[in-house]
DNA sequence: CATGAATGAGCCTTCATTCAT
DNA sequence: TATGAATGAAGGCTCATTCAT
């Protein structure tokens, strides 16, 4: 006889989950997928390993869900969308508070755990397809801007799609490296990397 | 006695060495050290996993000597000095040609390698001396080349290490990638890198 | 929420561990160290090989907490502590008592195990310093008994101490052999023995 | 067409076989059957490891023919046989000969290696046999002696089967002991020996 | 639900044995 | 005959996963 309703189990169960998920992004994005074990995502979560499996199937499944959570959770899908519809900025001021938010942002947890899933083999087909899209959705967001960042003269000519393609590129690979050496003069830094496509 | 002078048999012990550091630095390369199994690098150089040994102490010292092999063995090095000493060149045309070698030459496979020791914990003292100022070398190199570009007004004002760093920290990011989305386009995407720190 | 209580937990965890030591000192007697292996000792326990490894680090610390245990356990200890007050006995027979207990107790496993480390190479130091004064104690305990059995006349005249030393000797190069040989007329071989230092 | 005549090819290499014979016998006393390496055998004979199998099929065949080879060599027969027909020697001053020669001659090489395999499991049948007897050769040696030493009142009464037995067994298990320490003083600890058996 | 004891597949490494030269 | 390069079976150790409590 159950001591909660349905939903409060369930709530509670949930609650567990996402604390394990938090604890396995974190911990995928700095070990990479292979490396993590699950004793380390216990550990960060501060339960028994044990009890992982008791919400997830397996490590493959604790990916998954992770993954699938963290995507869905969209942090940076919300920050796209505000980012959108304010009008107070230029593209290229868009473009800035994008790249700085993606280097400094805790929730780029995620995108170091794709690249890490990106230079590995193996990956299951299904956890692929939870990511193999991601990237599309940021150029997708950001062709608008840059086409009118182009229009008002502050973007550079050129194909847009290859453009985006190649910025969200370098972003991406600077992401991978020591998240913490950006902290620093990241003003600065993150206007030089914005005179790459950038007139003036 | 043996049918094989010395000479013949050191040469065939050294040239199987090499066939195994070129094959270790490639598979180190692209899975990390950790994930790499010595069968990994016995497969790709065509020999059982035995045989390794007889060539190497253990994985550690296939990594420590595949490292010193491919650091001193310097294609990079070679390449750097010819840069150094062209004078048809201007300093952005250096960087530019820099960036290019860098981004295409297969030897970029070494850089992969340290970058995958940089993002692990417990690397060996001796392994890690052994790339911990290779980074220098290039920062040293660069500097007067950025500060040429800067007194002829082709490159942007600053403090010019820190430019140095940030230009080589991006490079270094994006070579983690998967190396051979740089093949296409190549000189248009290197012109927009080298577009962060040149005026125009 | 756990079902045991930690007390029961760290019983469980403790007799495992003494499972485990008394099979490995077992195991270490019959076949020294080196030709050991991990699931000859987890066969003796009844246990998978893995499982040691929940409870040791390692072979090396299997031996070393296992030597150290046993040593520590000391039913020779207590053996002799009891000889020492006993005075109901006169020198010889104690010396006859300690001879056959030494012979037929189980405890000389652990003795079995020292002597294959003493005949091995690269015994590491911390493990060496478990034992390399164990002889000692025997020394020191004999030297009075032998002392006063040559004062009353039951003992040979000599050097007490080279006396001790060489009986012991004698002693130690017995038990290396098949231990159970010695079960027969053990009184009897036991008597032959003490032949070498009496005087009658 | 063989340059040699067969004779002397057979000559050849039988020498080289003793070579290895002897290099063998040194190296399997010394670490025991199992831990003794075919690089080891080789590095002592002064030959490659590959050369060994051109000798031997294996590494127990080398054990089968260099303890068949070492036993019918027989060094210590020759002592037995010298020792029982010299006159000028009492019973218990043969033992005591016979003691000092088994705990320094050289050739108690062999022992040590009996003794290796004596407490080794798995030890194949036809070796086994090579050994089996070897003590019962002693044994019957030494009856006579022991009964003639009883009869002159040299030493003490009881079964002399069973008196030998015991008294080569403790030599026996000396010999296993690391033989160097019984280099210094022999002639006193020999003597402490005898006391075993003799009457005084 | 929660813990950690228990298992076994898999990788690193050693070494007996084979074989090309 | 002699060498040492080459192979692969087996043992130490790790860690994902299961399960008794």
């Amino acid at each position: 006889m159950p001591r909660f309703s349905e939903t409060k189990l369930e709530t509670i169960r949930e609650e567990r989950k996402i604390q394990i998920m938090k604890a396995a992004i974190k911990v995928f994005a700095e070990n990479g997928v292979k490396l993590t074990k699950i004793s380390m995502i216990a550990k960060e979560a501060g339960i028994s390993h044990g009890l992982v499996y008791h919400y997830f199937q397996s490590k493959e499944d604790v990916l998954y869900e992770s993954l699938e959570w963290a995507v869905a959770l969209g942090e940076t899908q919300d920050f796209l969308e505000k980012l959108k519809d304010d009008n107070s900025l230029s593209p290229v001021e868009k473009i800035h508070t994008f790249t700085k938010f993606a280097l400094t942002s805790g929730s780029n947890q995620v995108f170091r755990v794709i690249q890490h899933l990106e230079n590995s083999k193996g990956v299951p087909s299904h956890i692929h397809e939870l990511y193999t899209n991601v990237g599309e959705v940021y150029i997708e967001f950001f062709i608008p801007i840059f086409k009118e960042g182009q229009q008002v003269g502050e973007i550079i000519e050129g194909n847009t799609e290859e453009l985006v393609e190649l910025f969200l590129s370098v972003i991406s690979g600077i992401m991978a490296d020591d998240p913490n050496w950006w902290n620093d003069n990241i003003e600065q830094k993150v206007t030089l990397l914005s005179r790459m496509i950038t007139l003036r």
